[in-house]
DNA sequence: ACCTGAACACCGTTCAAGT
DNA sequence: ACCTGAACACCGTTCAAGT
């Protein structure tokens, strides 16, 4: 676990180490003294890079936003916008602890800060005015956010999975006490092909339409 | 702190206070101890109660899925569905820490079951198809989700504090760095009536009226 | 049946002391 | 300047023992 210790340790290289062990095991199991370990240290060491831990949590919320792209090609607003959606949506989904984080962080880092703006500069090009880009941007996010958040509380993955859970629940549950529930099982979750993450795609386009709307009217 | 006991604790007395817990100080400072004290016992006595924490944080997700409205007149599904989301994130900006929960329980209770079943309900007698009733349903909740996400994670509550907040940011960060985020602080944020919150409902219209169109393909 | 004391293996953080 | 041992005030959880 503990590593060669080089000349000299950064706070780049704690952050970076943290990222590991949260995306490893949970952000539960990412203690300042694991951390330590990881990177060939007592505990007390890491307090000279960081002045506690929510700065520490900070630091990895930040690095997050640094792995969302934000497409160069800004000629079709619609377009840049769907591929930020899925790289913000495998970022978040790579680092399954991050959505849990940001309700408690208010200090956004350097990283966080150049995305915002970069979105912001792509939806105002585009012919948004400032209330309305500031509209798409929330909307955008909110969608993005909310679905990742869905789906990483489902108690699947695979679409064999899925199957064999609804199916587990039927029995169990009485088909009279949520028929809705029951409805959806056998004639959504569990047909062929079904996969939640499918949808990620149709609803944000159904999103982007809204805010072109928008957009036109401004 | 610790109350006179009753001839009998219970789980939902147990529950109940943690709640209570949670609300006023934060998920991280609800500790099996001090709901126990709270509740007035020692804390190995929950685990009579309880098999461990984490089904004390299934159960007091499923306390705030509980509190959510389903509302009974659905001759409008979309005033339905208006009034359901904003009993949703009263409910979640009540309940600070749920959100942040989560992503991380992936056994809902019966509150949560009876919820979803009956959103499910209003929305295939308005007329969605199964596919189009399952993808209204997520792309509602994304949104609602996402959007309490945000504001639950911004440094600001009251509108004057939103003004003083940009103000100071301003001042430190360089106008040239973060360009349109300047803009959007001088010409948004920083003027009189700017309220984050007041942008939820005419997003939300702009979710139900694309799903209108799913509505009637279906 | 319900509760508890003692114990175990953990936490974040401070402080004074080492090199 | 950078690291550490010892200590403090906490955690969740198990277990054997009490009533």
């Amino acid at each position: 676990m503990a590593r060669p210790r080089q000349s000299a340790l950064t706070k780049e290289q704690v952050v970076r180490a943290a990222v590991r062990l949260a995306d490893q095991g949970g952000v539960a199991t990412m203690s300042m003294r694991k951390l330590a370990a990881e990177v060939g240290v007592e505990a007390m060491s890491l307090y000279h890079y960081l002045a506690n831990k929510d700065e520490l949590l900070d630091a990895i919320v930040d690095v997050v936003f640094g792995e969302i792209e934000v497409p160069a090609d800004e000629s079709d607003w619609q377009q840049a916008m769907r591929l930020r959606a899925q790289s913000a949506r495998e970022a978040l989904t790579r680092h399954r602890w991050a959505l849990g984080l940001m309700d408690s962080r208010t200090t956004p880092g350097p990283a966080t800060l150049h995305h915002h703006d970069a979105v912001l500069g792509c939806l105002r090009r585009a012919g948004f005015s400032l209330p309305g880009a500031a509209q798409a941007f929330a909307l955008l996010d909110s969608y993005i956010y909310g679905f990742v958040l869905q789906e990483l509380s489902l108690p699947f993955e695979t679409s064999d999975e899925a199957v064999q859970l609804a199916d587990d629940i039927l029995q169990q549950m009485p088909a009279d006490e949520y028929p809705h529930l029951a409805e959806l099982a056998v004639g959504h979750v569990m047909q062929p092909g079904y996969s939640y993450s499918d949808e990620f795609l149709p609803s944000l386009d159904l999103v982007l339409d809204g805010l072109e709307s928008v957009r036109i009217r401004g």
